[in-house]
DNA sequence: GTGTAATCGAGACGGTACGTCGGGTCTTCTG
DNA sequence: CAGAAGACCCGACGTACCGTCTCGATTACAC
């Protein structure tokens, strides 16, 4: 008879509280997306914001990077259904809801910091690179090759090369456009029109 | 019996310090060259650099930003020679010129400040903008141009969405790529064989 | 038949370690008399040094202080012995042993705390004057008293300020000479005999 | 002609503020007044108090001992008047001085400050017998000496032995006598009886 | 035996104060 | 007047203990 089946041995001592591990994150995310900047957010408001003790904080993350990594990690980035009716309609509903994505506060904010600090805190990029670069790159990935496969695009198409120029126009658009253009409201319809011109048999 | 010629006339008491100017402007570009993240730069520290007092900084730049602002603006970011031989080769050279550029520790440096703390300090991206994006663009927009007039690209041409889809497509890659993927040595063509692609008549 | 015969009936549950008790004491009698002043006394320090957990600490004290009473309690503060052959060599005696005390660093620490946070802890002082105060009294009372008896010293003798001045002069000296003073050897001596001058029949 | 005739040169920078000086010192005054322990007497509450910033405190004292010792060294501790007309009026004078003395809250809290954490901060004893104890020495010994010298006190008087009695006596009540016992109304007059009576030709 | 119940160690909890760093402002003297 | 030097108040940093609170494990007696 059995009465210890797990090879983890329990550590001594009160185990960590999730409920405050949980107030923390949210209180991070809270100030993040109120549009504090990553170098403005202060654990001690954090602490605060979160009614735990500044310990609790450091006991978990020993900087602020390891922090914001792991709040980052909680959040789930929406990605758009995609249909399949065709190729260009997928597309479009995948760039539209990129440029909408681009003006919440809290999608800014989240790039920002993903992008600013990312040669300081590199840990943040790769993070933001797993959660929310990849499963929307893979999205796009699978609608190139399904119109492959269906033959609405040729067969030699070079899917990584599709996959940036696509998405990259859209972010070239939203980051680096001039402040007094009004962004067209047909962006997504003329990228995917240039882009998948290329790629049609 | 006069003194002062111009018609501007000279303000009273000791001149600024043009050496000083530019000593502060050098170590705040060094700092940044070093990899210090614009928020670690710190005033105190530049003024110790520069061998300045604090009191000669905020007497001309009211604030972080608008030092990093005017360091940035006195980095020329180089734009390549584009022969005009054919759009294909042009493009390609650009392309080139932009990886090389993304891999140099000061530009990805100044990358990320103009990116990441765009939200906090407008001014940065829009200086950033100015300075390095705007002229980039004008050269490739008028290699496209070219190519439109000389019939080798189609007349109907999105030149807007072409330059997008080229530099967001390199962009991409050097941003997002994952980590252990190397970038492929023929990138440049690549894009541009994808993008041009749709652009031939 | 009865299984409890005394009048305090035994609580139920694990009784409290009689070993952990004296770990406790000795850990903060040894951090006492290493130099620890009472404010540095961390009661987590004499946690981690008797081997005990915090709470078996706080079970049995409800702070500093009544540990800190506890532990001087455990002291024996030896009295020296005093023969009786004339009132001056048990005078001389009872000083010198008090000077000899006061160099040991384990009593000028005692001293210290007792004296030093006598307002914030009042049992403290109380417990001390008990402990150490009263008894060394009492040997010198029965000292002149005895004089007073065999007719060495005057019957009208006010024994209460005799005792004070014998004992408030070596204080005085122990405590209060100037650094560079040397204290005189014959210290015991010559405060004896200043005193008992104004005793004597 | 001479425009400097100090040899000490004066720094550059800002001079220290000796408003902000003054109102450090007044608030630790007022802290320790009040009766606050030298252990609970935060720098950060004498900073709030003060209306200073904490690093104004640390820029001018290392540590709490070093600004404690200067704020006992700001307190002047008034002595009698001792107008001479014969030794045991004047004695009993200021020993009733010294009784008064140690009911003032402030008296008390300064004396358990600089007795109690002797063996941590000797600074601060240091300057408390320097500031305290030694003009009161000096007052007494020229009392005695006076009445040797009037021939109201025998030559040979061991007046280093003669002072220490008669504070030591009046500090062992004030400190050691027992809680219950009332102190006798008539005290310094006893002790002064006591001690002279040996003193006498 | 098997509860029942208080103890044990360990260590996490919300806090307070520590001493340090840098921000942006100010105040002094020197050029 | 501008310059350097550096003090000013402020606020966040990361650390050390406080006294309290959970944990699983232990240890005694009562049933």
């Amino acid at each position: 008879m059995v009465t210890e089946q797990t090879g983890t041995v329990r550590t001594p001592g009160r185990p960590r509280s999730e409920k405050a591990e949980k107030a923390i994150i949210d209180a991070a995310i809270a100030m993040i997306a109120d549009g504090t900047g990553v170098a403005e957010l202060s654990i001690e408001a954090i602490a605060a914001r979160a009614g735990v003790g500044k310990t609790t904080i450091y006991r978990r993350w020993s900087n602020k990077e390891e922090l914001v990594v792991d709040a980052l990690a909680s959040l789930k980035a929406p990605i758009p259904e995609l249909p399949g009716l065709s190729v260009r309609d997928d597309v479009i509903r995948y760039l539209a809801a990129m440029q909408a994505d681009s003006h919440s506060p809290r999608t800014r904010c989240i790039m920002n910091i993903a992008l600013g600090e990312s040669d300081r805190f590199p840990h943040l990029t790769e993070r933001f690179r797993e959660i929310v670069v990849r499963p929307r790159r893979e999205a796009l990935r699978s609608v190139i090759q399904r119109g492959v496969e269906s033959g609405e695009l040729r067969p030699d198409v070079d899917v990584e090369m599709a996959i940036a120029a696509l998405s990259g126009a859209m972010m070239f658009f939203t980051k680096w456009r001039d402040n007094d253009d009004e962004l067209p409201a047909d962006l997504p319809d003329r990228i995917a029109d240039l882009i998948l011109s290329g790629l049609r048999p």
